[in-house]
DNA sequence: AGCTGACCTGTTACTATCGACATGTGAGGT
DNA sequence: ACCTCACATGTCGATAGTAACAGGTCAGCT
């Protein structure tokens, strides 16, 4: 007899959390998913609806209310918080980092030195806009903007760690287009 | 009529990939995936089978040599090379990055100030160790252990991104860590 | 009253991924 | 000869994730 996956999953824990914040209804979690989440978990209204209803059967959140327009907003259980808290501490991480522009490196020499540079050019470019893009939203959390919560300074430390990696990357990407230069330019010395 | 996935799947492109560096069986490719990518880019043995054949119908990889017990070795064609540098120059990057620390972070207002402090010890610990693994090998590399290969120089700067990203880590549960204490430690000052 | 478009919830079918299971071979020890 | 373990390939079933399809409702406009 096989029961449910032995190893979390992640999406779960993610909308129970979202829920034990405020009640929001599948659209909303959708949408909230897209904005917050968008960049470090995907995931897409189907996804999210056809959770919503295990995470209810299961007793892990509950109908808050119904609004027009069949509307369903969920709000999470003491034991879907108890569950989300069960995740946070007592499952090991994941460490796994799935990052598609760190699989293409390894086959850079695949590409001609022309190719690459134009390719880290706008890498580049992506990873710097990106981290602006961050750093803005920190500062308006910083000054406030989004209240002082317990939730929104949350946010504001995962925020940080977009910031941090995006400027390391950025940093990576003019990094190995000088290697390539130096590879291009000086054939070897050694 | 619906043809395959329009979108590229990066899978295939690894195997093709690895495959034009040298042949090698799915045995091979499994554990090269498991030491060289398996912190990027996971995948098990039964996905590397089925799509090995996949690739062999499409003619983009091809058996180079059979061994003892039944051990198949690939090598990638003309075409399975061209497809990988299709996929490095035509199609759009995907710059989603999905990794659980951080979305653990959003939820990190469910956690007592204790068992968040700790959590962020265990985990920069992490990333530092990894970091000093990665510096490790990169050391290795530069010294010419490993060749002067592109495909060396390539995973070269594959690692240096590993490096950049687990060092920014590892400071951001720092500076987290930080942030929890303030606001544990000083109430409200604002 | 009728039209239109945004809102809101789903289903269907497919691909992707993974754990568990199944099968057999070759090398080296005893 | 026999055992054992690493090598090597694969299947099967379940879950995860996604694009495309489908359908109903409320607000605002005419």
């Amino acid at each position: 007899m096989r029961a449910g996956p032995q190893v979390p999953v992640s999406l779960r824990h993610a909308l129970i959390g979202l829920l034990a914040d405020q009640p929001a209804s599948g659209y909303d979690l959708s949408r909230r998913f897209q904005e917050v989440l968008g960049s470090v978990w995907p995931a897409g209204h189907p996804q999210i609806y056809g959770e919503l209803r295990k995470l209810a059967d299961e007793g892990l959140i509950e109908v808050d209310s119904e609004g027009p327009r069949g509307r369903k907003a969920y709000r999470a259980t003491e034991a879907g918080v108890a569950e989300v808290r069960r995740w946070l501490t007592a499952t090991e991480v994941e460490h796994t980092l799935r990052l598609e522009p760190l699989l293409r490196s390894v086959f850079f020499w695949l590409t001609t030195p022309e190719e690459l540079a134009a390719h880290l050019d706008r890498e580049a470019a992506y990873f710097h806009q990106l981290a602006a893009k961050l750093r803005d939203l920190a500062g308006a959390k910083d000054r406030g903007e989004y209240g002082h919560s317990p939730q929104t300074q949350s946010l504001r430390v995962t925020v940080e760690a977009g910031i941090r990696i995006n400027e390391a990357l950025e940093g990576w990407a003019a990094w190995a287009k000088e290697q390539g230069a130096k590879t291009k330019a000086g054939p070897e010395s050694g």
